[in-house]
DNA sequence: CGGCATATTGAAAACTATCAACGGCAGTGG
DNA sequence: CCACTGCCGTTGATAGTTTTCAATATGCCG
């Protein structure tokens, strides 16, 4: 098993998610700034943090590899999960004005994470327009992504909404393969969408009766994805 | 009545919630850019549309007085409401890179706008670092504000939430007042929150038998802030 | 003074959480 | 290598919450 520590050399250019990244839609300059700024990589094994809340903000992180939760504790103790993200997202971006991390964020399975040091990166949205209107484009899109994920009302429309979501990103990530791999568990799920665990699992239950979807242990397909829409309530136009 | 029309003439130098807005912590050189790029405003009587989903982004705007809605239409032509605005608070900032407006807003009174040119606010960004500094933190702030509106599970923790909210921003308006207007019906914080209409009335019914909030017609007051808090699930640290 | 939107209340139905028990699987340590 | 342990997933029964439906106030605006 990997430990987590920090590593070197890493490119945008020969990455597989620079179509998704803070690279996209960057002309040369712009690109190889970024890429520059960009050294280290870090290594977190799975289960492990990749920060701590109230920690000052010292870098945002491209995922490069791997998958993780981000969440925060309750009164009661309870983890509260905000987000799950995978190769190509940042993570960090609504910590950024604070100055200091908004939420835990831990692994949910060994990862390759790119480091952003937040100050190079500040001054590089001044220096270079198309990072900040890159940088502003994730923004608006995180806020609508977070958005969508709180549109389901009923249980159904939760869980329905929160496959597709799934589906979608890893479709965008990987279009040849049908199969996703579901690394959070169903409680991290019912954490999530704020139902409980038992009541997500009868959900899937019932939609893999009704064939809308495959699912074996970790391995997860949507069959039928005209009904999972039905059953959900999200606006897939305001998505795409 | 006032109709929906362009008036002239507003500056930020005397506007009375300019310790919210955008011209926050802008210094000399940055804040007289920002009040030149503000020429007009926007009136708007109640129930009319300030924009509507889909249409060509121009603006963003400032609640200069009044308080309006964000919504949605649902596939089974439900009102789905995404957000509140009051004094302060600049609204369209999520449809900035879409270049098209991703919500409706309607005026839930008369109201006034400052108008901010989208364009000219773009390029402010690029000349003016502090103005930038200023946005990243408005956009931040919305993206934390909009997470700690989802954070309620039990119908009992969102309508708690959701007081809590509307009373803390009203204090930060105007800290003198305890007396809250809640310019929104029930039904539309029962589209907002998720929940029925019917379950509203019955939890502030609740609240006002416990004494923790008075409530008549529209008037609003939070008579035990301690109780109501135990009662949501926010977690307060992460908003102050 | 209507007429329409909003608010209120009760009763029944539907949904979801909770509790409890069990099976399977993976990682740990002997 | 195997037994042990703990986490995760599964299922049923029950309790609790919330929605829905229906009927009745209340209040606002023209």
């Amino acid at each position: 098993m990997i430990k987590t520590r920090i590593s070197k050399n890493i490119s945008c250019i020969s990455c597989s998610a620079k179509h998704l990244c803070l690279g996209k839609d960057l002309t040369s300059p712009s690109f190889s700034h970024l890429d520059q700024l960009i050294k280290n990589v870090k290594l977190v094994a799975k289960k492990d943090h990749i920060y701590h809340m109230n920690h000052p903000l010292t870098s945002l992180y491209a995922v490069h590899q791997g998958s993780c939760k981000e969440y925060w504790i309750d009164e009661n103790g309870n983890e509260c999960i905000t987000n799950f993200y995978f190769p190509g997202d940042i993570i960090g971006i609504e910590s950024v004005s604070k100055q200091k991390y908004m939420f835990y964020t831990t692994a949910l399975e060994d990862m390759e994470l790119c480091i952003i040091p937040i100050n190079d990166f500040l001054e590089s949205m001044h220096a270079f327009p198309e990072i900040l209107k890159r940088f502003l484009a994730i923004t608006n899109q995180k806020m609508q992504h977070d958005h969508s994920t709180r549109t389901g009302i009923t249980a159904n429309e939760k869980v329905s909404d929160f496959l597709l979501n799934i589906a979608r990103r890893m479709h965008e990530r990987n279009p040849g393969e049908k199969e996703i791999c579901l690394t959070m568990s169903q409680v991290d799920i019912a954490n999530f969408l704020g139902i409980a665990a038992e009541t997500i699992n009868r959900i899937f239950n019932t939609l893999k009766r009704k064939k809308i979807i495959k699912l074996k242990s970790k391995k997860f397909e949507v069959l039928n994805i005209a009904e999972l829409q039905k059953l959900g309530r999200l606006d897939y136009t305001k998505i795409y």
